[in-house]
DNA sequence: ACGTGCATAAAG
DNA sequence: TTTATGCACGTC
């Protein structure tokens, strides 16, 4: 059953259905007293339950199975490794399209006609039916504005108001594409000349027929639209032509995801990429996973291409991982041009129609499908034969989704599937997690590295300007040094652009009351309120709570309400002042919203209608400008001081990965780094781009306090309304731990947001020794668990674990 | 008598 | 997870 309920439930089938019925089909059962749900056949016996009388399915839904062997042998394992229920797999896997829904539709009954007997409830329902033909059990509870309606739709239903329909439907529907054909007897010259006759009086009826045969003479099937557009006639035309008979209409099934374009041969790789390629394909021989630490713009997709080519040669399929797939059009248009109609995408925000294409196709092994371009879910799709897997990006904590279960990691369930394919694994990044390069010293996985920027551009200049003493000599303007704004007049003078970055933590411009200092706090959560400047509005970035900009105190009354902090719209507001000249654009959560909001920016600043771009850490992912000869980093210390054992880690990875933005065409670029700690050792690390210091000392200290890659890490987070409850929950739940774990127990702490959506959050950490059983810790978890919940006290309290959390 | 909130058990 | 159910409590 796509829930999480971690036992499977068996229903009757008939000796027929048995016959037919086959694993991975997908069959809907009717599931407690009201829902019917779309649920997956996972064994075949003849063992009938003695306890209970199944249930019989409702129907077969698939002709084949949709699910095949293998996959449901990697969804065991991610349900295992990551203690989840293989429901939550399913669910999590399947195109919703697939997930059939039960929904419960009322109905009027057109024989009642009393209108007296009805309540004053009753008789809105009747009257909203008058309108509409059908309503859902939902907005019956929105027309009457409560949650509990069951009884009274079962009093309507009693009295024959209503007619309750228990409807599934498949809410997949193929996109149908409208073609037209000539009748047989006007495809002749003869008879083609009478018809053109008999239309002398229609000039555009008969502009469409010649259309339709100039068109004829190019390509076969002839679309609707394709003619209309030709022969500049409107659907009207077309329409009368069918109804006198002359054109014929038929559909044909399209798939959404559509290629348009020419391929070209792939680029030559130089010498070093071509150095790479085979050093990996080496590795290839002994090993099945290799990590290629390619410096930014090292040219890493090329490689990955040839690889691609090469696997594609055999037949076999090809998954391309993408930590974010929104960010990532660049790579999307580069492959397409090498491979064309051979990749198809896949991610969470495809519709449910194109990601049900997506995964026909990948099961049919369709040749549009041999290579899949996608974000994390796309590991969970039916490959059938699959031969190369690349993660690019490896390092990047996206691959790992947290809310809701299944909490995987992508990266490494995708080199799970490859080991179940028997097919190879790359690993690629300019910053490698810590793990991975771990991983290759150990010799679990190759290593390839690729040290020279492509076109032998050198790395980007860098600098570090210790801002402490720049305000002491009053040097900033704002939040920017005087160094900095030399660097960015000099950049714009030169006719380049500016990249500035200003991560997330700052981002949030607290409004405070200068005479009290109280600040506004979001109701329902433990942060105080995020002013947005362009609504002149408060909001919560936890819970989406949103109120006016308060005029007065309200602890206080005063109304001396000041925003404080900097954010990127602040930055944007004084850029704005210091170049009134240069167009100032700006990328963060607020105006990339919306399906191409990442896509608009983008484009702008890659057609140069931009000239400084301000954004959050979304800019350090793989996009590549080709003019920008400066990115500034405005302060890298809240980077540093974030309270996280791998804060170091990921300081480092996001600033030599947005330094990596600058010149990466031509000539050399500039990055400069606003610190107050410019002696920081991830800083001076990052400056001179050297990878293996950070990793020696971050691996010292991961070593020293017990974190991966030496240990693995569960965490335990516990959520109630009532902080009472969840405390003593926690205490449990540690001194259980502890007593069999001792001091690999860590906690338990609250969160830096200790209340979310009026929830009440601990947390534990459990750290996992090198050479302790994954299997019997689980087990043991998984007791201590049981345990918990036999607790009366604690049964509310929800219990989320994950493993290898990030 | 009825509506509401909450805990609890069950789902085949 | 969702849902029905029973129970305690408060309101009309």
């Amino acid at each position: 059953m796509p829930i999480p309920i971690k036992q499977t439930f068996t229903y009757a089938v008939t000796e027929a259905e048995a016959a037919f019925i086959k694993r991975g089909m997908r069959v809907a059962v009717s599931f407690g007293k009201t829902k019917m749900y779309t649920a997956l056949v996972y064994a075949i016996h003849q063992e009938a339950p003695s306890l209970y009388e199944a249930k019989e399915i409702n129907q077969i839904l698939d002709e084949t199975p949709i699910v095949t062997e293998r996959q449901l042998a990697h969804w065991e394992w991610i349900s295992n490794y990551y203690m989840c229920a293989l429901g939550d797999v399913y669910r999590a896997a399947l195109p919703s399209a697939f997930l059939l829904e039960s929904e419960t539709v009322v109905y009027a009954n057109a024989a009642f006609a009393d209108e007296s007997v009805l309540t004053d409830e009753e008789f809105l329902i009747y009257e909203a039916l008058q309108h509409q033909s059908q309503l859902t059990i939902h907005q019956v509870a929105d027309i009457l504005g409560k949650k509990k309606v069951l009884p009274v739709i079962s009093e309507m239903l009693q009295k024959e108001v209503l007619i309750v329909k228990e409807e599934i439907y498949e809410q997949y529907v193929p996109k149908m594409v409208k073609y037209l054909r000539i009748q047989q007897q006007y495809a002749s010259d003869t008879g083609l000349e009478a018809l053109l006759v008999s239309l002398s009086r229609a000039q555009k009826q008969r502009e469409a027929v010649l259309g339709y045969f100039q068109l004829a003479s190019t390509k076969k099937p002839i679309k609707v639209k394709a003619l209309e557009e030709s022969a500049g006639v409107s659907s009207a035309v077309i329409k009368a032509l069918v109804e006198k008979g002359v054109f014929e209409l038929y559909e044909i099934q399209t798939d959404r995801i559509q290629f348009d374009g020419s391929t070209q041969a792939l680029k030559e790789l130089n010498s070093y990429q071509e150095v790479a390629l085979e050093e990996i394909e080496a590795s290839f021989k002994e090993k099945e996973i290799v990590l290629l630490h390619g410096i930014t713009s090292s040219g890493k997709t090329e490689v990955y291409t040839k690889l691609i080519e090469k696997v594609l040669e055999t037949g076999k399929q090809v998954l391309f991982l993408l930590p974010e797939i929104a960010l990532t059009t660049q790579i999307i248009s580069r492959l397409e041009r090498y491979f064309g109609d051979k990749i198809s995408v896949f991610h969470s925000k495809y519709s449910m129609n194109e990601r049900v294409e997506v995964w026909m196709n990948v099961l049919q092994q369709k040749p549009k499908a041999q290579i899949i371009l996608g974000a994390r879910s796309s590991v969970l799709l039916p490959f059938s034969n699959l031969g190369l897997i690349v993660v690019d990006e490896e390092h990047e904590t996206s691959y790992k989704q947290f809310e809701p279960a299944p909490r995987y990691h992508a990266r490494d369930t995708a080199m799970v599937l490859a080991h179940l394919h028997q097919a190879k694994t790359v690993l690629g990044s300019a910053t490698p997690s810590l793990e991975s390069f771990y991983n290759t010293e150990q010799q679990k996985y190759g290593l390839v590295s690729l040290n020279r920027r492509f076109g032998n551009v050198q790395l980007p200049k860098m600098e570090l300007i210790d801002i402490k003493e720049k305000h002491r000599k009053k040097q900033m303007k704002g939040h920017f040094s005087d160094r900095l704004l030399a660097l960015i007049t000099e950049a714009l003078e030169a006719k380049e652009q500016v990249i500035l970055f200003q991560n997330r933590r700052g981002f949030s411009p607290v409004v405070e009351c200068t005479t009290c200092g109280v600040a506004p706090q979001c109701p329902n959560c433990d942060v105080s309120l995020t002013y947005h400047k362009f609504k002149n509005e408060l909001r919560c970035h936890y819970c989406n709570y949103q109120r006016a900009m308060p005029h007065n105190c309200a602890a206080c009354g005063s109304n001396s309400l000041d925003t404080k902090g900097f954010g990127t719209e602040q930055l944007e507001l004084e850029l704005k002042a210091l170049y009134p000249d240069h167009q100032i654009g700006r990328m963060d959560l607020d105006t990339t919203r919306g399906k191409h909001g990442y896509q608009k920016i983008i484009s702008a600043f890659e057609s140069r209608e931009i000239d400084i771009l301000v954004g959050t850490q979304m800019l350090s992912k793989g996009l590549d400008f080709d003019n920008v000869s400066l990115v500034g980093i405005l302060n890298a210390d809240t980077l540093l001081n974030f309270p996280d054992f791998r804060a170091h880690e990921r300081s480092y990875q996001m600033l030599v990965q947005v330094a990596g933005r600058a010149g990466r065409s031509k000539k050399q670029g500039n990055v400069a780094i606003q610190t107050f700690n410019p002696y920081h050792q991830i800083l001076q690390q990052v400056t001179t781009t050297d990878y293996t210091a950070m990793y020696k000392e971050q691996l010292q200290e991961r070593w020293q306090y017990q974190y991966p890659p030496y240990h693995r890490l569960i965490k335990f987070t516990l959520k109630h309304k009532d902080y009472q409850k969840v405390d003593m929950g926690v205490q449990w739940l540690a001194k259980a731990l502890e007593a069999v774990y001792g001091d690999q127990v860590l906690g338990p702490t609250a969160p830096v947001v200790s209340r979310v959506r009026n929830q009440f959050i601990k947390q534990l950490t459990l750290k996992i020794k090198p050479n302790q059983s994954l299997k019997a810790t689980k087990q043991q978890i998984e007791k201590i668990q049981n345990t918990f919940f036999s607790v009366a006290a604690f049964r509310p309290i929800r219990l989320i674990i994950d493993v290898d959390a990030q």
